[in-house]
DNA sequence: TAGAAACAATTTGCATGCTAATTATAATTT
DNA sequence: AAATTATAATTAGCATGCAAATTGTTTCTA
């Protein structure tokens, strides 16, 4: 196997997210639906352009991604202050059960991940993770 | 920002894959068709079916990606040995050029990644990140 | 060796992902 | 306040990504 950086990232990102598919496919999740619950889950009613950010994607994108999640009645997208250009989105009473469901998911995928590697292996993996995270992100992309 | 290993995970992949395709576009390159590139270089004169597995995608999604390729003269199939199944990819002049174009493409970015981050932390970093490549991948699926 | 099974590639249909252009609304400027 | 500018969301067009079905070829097996 090729061991260079951007190889194994390429490797983990598609073996990790065909995981998580699989896994929210049997709670009916198509493939961009788990991002936004779990960004929901920590920062319910959001404006789209928000979420997008943080969920590293761009607004056209999750214009479709949240008019699907709206129509199968996992958010609701609102009005508010008399402002009619911002979308305000919030999970409802199935999205946030969906979305304790994929907290689950996310966690027992992580544990997947860090199978025979010590607590203090992952710490210091998941502090230059971090770094790596902040030299590639302008600040302003993901608040 | 969300430190989870999922969040952090798609973060850096997408903050990554985005500057790799900036760069990639200025040589004429699409999302899908670096990592061929980078795959051949290694690999000249594969299979699609191992081509699609190296780079982590379906053969399905491979083959439209190199017919693209193939259209632009990045690269050529060819049959052998009078097996008319099997599909050899070669590179062409013009594809080896562009993928050592790609290998300072991805050199660069792997720079930006690990700035500020010293050779001994990187190191251990990688091979961590090893170790969760072989946990999440079946064998037989990278080979 | 004929039929069955396996295999490599393609096609189809859908859901992302992007950029660029458009629409509608809000905020600024003069 | 009217015109300009900025902003949020959507739409359109293309290239991935997937799964499932199909096609053509090869290998196995009875």
């Amino acid at each position: 196997m090729d061991k260079s950086f951007h190889y194994m990232l390429m490797a983990v990102q598609a073996h990790f997210s065909r995981m998580i598919m699989e896994e929210s496919a049997k709670v009916s999740l198509t493939t961009g639906q788990p991002k936004v619950l779990d960004y929901l889950l920590l920062h319910n009613g959001s404006i789209q352009k928000d979420i997008a950010a943080g969920c590293c994607i761009d607004v056209a994108t999750m214009t479709g991604i949240l008019s699907r999640m709206e129509d199968k009645g996992l958010i609701e997208r609102k009005n508010k202050n008399g402002n009619r250009r911002s979308l305000y989105v919030y999970l409802t009473e199935k999205g946030e059960k969906t979305a304790e469901q994929m907290k689950g998911i996310f966690s027992r995928g992580e544990d997947a991940a860090f199978s025979g590697i010590s607590d203090e292996e992952k710490e210091s993996f998941l502090e230059t993770l971090y770094k790596i995270c902040e030299n590639l992100t302008d600040t302003e992309v993901l608040q």
